[in-house]
DNA sequence: CTGAAAGCGCTAACAA
DNA sequence: TTGTTAGCGCTTTCAG
């Protein structure tokens, strides 16, 4: 069924029909009123890849995720809802670790992508290279742009990460264990230095360490750790929620309390963070705002190279208690 | 850049391009290499709307699904693996309530997609017929196919909750309530039905709850009718997974044990089911089993209606715990 | 093995 | 306001 058909059988030529579907203003009411009866009874959907290849503009974005954790699983959601709404769809690439990602670009450059929203350190600076010289838009999510080629929108990880030390610090907390994510990932970088800085100035020790690349797995990886060396801190930060999840798991799981014996801290602000079984203490980020920023960003002309900091709200969970001391200093 | 391009650059023709890359065993070792060489100085990558518009394969599925819960999140990253390992591509389109699927469908269908997963029962006989007519392969996921219209991946939903419910009564269980997501979905209806019929021929008493559409909260707020009520099930069988972890939080939460007080089960197998918070009691749908039989059947030349029914497996979590009578009958 | 040519279904000048 | 026309970039006969 194509738009040569509806015509013949309302007695219109072609671009008519497609007229009545794609600037309906240009064309008499009457004349629309019988295009769309006839289209109706045979329904007849306009061919969007043809669109595409004439109009140069598919209404696609492409989104290249990590295909493990929680955390862009409710970017996706919240993603998919936006650009619905504005009329475009996302059509969606993931990859593991060893996956081969300039395969899966040229997988996304070749079906036209109107913009690609890229959420993942591990896509290299050559590579994001490649999708801005063929002239996509591109938004970085969640992590800083690649040498300034693209804009990007993140959250305020140093300014949430000092909030979360802060309060650590103001609760008496005196040994901190901060449990990462990827070392090397821009991101997990930030946060990394931005609690160890402002636990430094408060003369609050601190140590790092990371275990895997699945975040859960990674938190009770974590826990085990430290419970097997003996020596446990009096709060752990996670680099992210589903890491503090899986801590707090495997402490619980080895019979301490959290928070009683161990303090446990997260970042994002996931679903899962506010159930009952966690109510973590955390960071959360604002996803939808951050996703507003996104999608209002691809739909740029032109794309400089900013980067959108979002500012997240603390939450105050159950995962964090005061600690008292007998004798400070 | 087109095959124009790099044809002119490589003193080939067009044709010769297009074929280096969609079937490169007619073109000559020594042109091929020519032709990949000119290609890949200019970053030529083969424009795959041109491709679908002539061939009329799009290499891409719709998927269709509900923009809340856990358990499709967990269904998709399986689904977009083994797609993008089969060379194909999601496009992803998702809803919430009152959201138009009709005009959902529409948009699936502009996109030329070559196959829809279709995984909601909110979704009418007649907008799945709609997909059908236009000779679209669909496969239902998770629920029966609309009156034998598609064929249908779904887990044993009436054998797993018998086990679950046999479980129940061989640990001395005597009252249940069940908590519905949506009574008139047919995969909650189908669970509810075996559940009650099994525990019936135990002669053990249960009771029927819905609330909301969302599966945690609904969880929560069952528990918390529940114990208002004050009279108290010694187990509470959840529709799903993500249903039962909102029982045991809400309970939990009101001062309650679980599994000391109340048992709970759920059903799916969702990956937050096996955290140590919970180790809920279910029965683990083979997602990845579900996926591959979807991903074949999409890919079949000619679609019957077939019924595939993937057997999971009973999970025996700590959120059931035996209960002892003094006398029983 | 390679080239010429037609056309997939649509949009966008341009003419009428 | 509507019709005519010329492609968008590719696949696919059909010749050579």
């Amino acid at each position: 069924m194509t738009s040569h058909d509806v015509a013949s059988a309302a007695g219109v030529s072609q671009a008519t029909v497609a007229r009545t579907f794609s600037s309906p203003d240009l064309v008499a009411p009457a004349t629309k009123l019988r295009v769309e009866e006839a289209a109706a009874l045979r329904a007849y959907i306009p061919n969007a890849m043809a669109r595409t290849l004439k109009s140069q503009r598919s209404r696609i974005i492409g989104v290249v995720v990590p295909s493990q954790g929680e955390y862009y699983q409710h970017v996706l959601t919240e993603l998919t809802r936006q650009l619905s709404a504005a009329g475009q769809q996302l059509l969606m690439f993931t990859f593991s670790g060893a996956d081969d990602i300039d395969g899966v670009i040229t997988s996304v450059l070749s079906y036209q992508v109107d913009g690609v929203m890229l959420a993942s350190s591990a896509i290299s600076i050559q590579q994001t290279q490649r999708i801005v010289s063929s002239e996509v838009h591109v938004v970085s999510f969640n992590q800083p742009a690649a040498a300034g080629l693209s804009p990007s929108v993140v959250p305020d990880n140093a300014a949430g990460m000092r909030k979360l030390a802060e309060y650590l610090v103001a609760t008496g907390h005196r040994s901190v264990v901060f449990v990462g994510g990827v070392a090397t990932a821009p991101t997990d970088k930030l946060r990394h230095q931005s609690a160890t800085r402002t636990l430094d100035e408060h003369g609050v020790s601190s140590r790092y360490i990371e275990v895997g690349a699945h975040p859960y797995a990674a938190g009770l990886d974590a826990a085990a750790h430290l419970v097997s060396k003996g020596r446990l801190p009096d709060a752990v930060m996670g680099a992210s929620d589903e890491i503090a999840l899986g801590v707090i798991d495997g402490l619980r799981g080895a019979g301490l309390s959290v928070p009683d014996d161990v303090s446990v801290t997260g970042f994002d602000g996931i679903p899962q963070a506010e159930w009952g079984a966690y109510d973590l203490t955390t960071y959360s980020q604002p996803v939808a705002e951050m996703v507003r920023h996104t999608v209002d960003l691809l739909a740029q002309d032109t794309l400089g190279s900013d980067e959108v900091v979002v500012r997240g709200t603390f939450r105050q969970g159950k995962t964090v208690s005061k600690r008292e001391r007998i004798a400070d200093a």
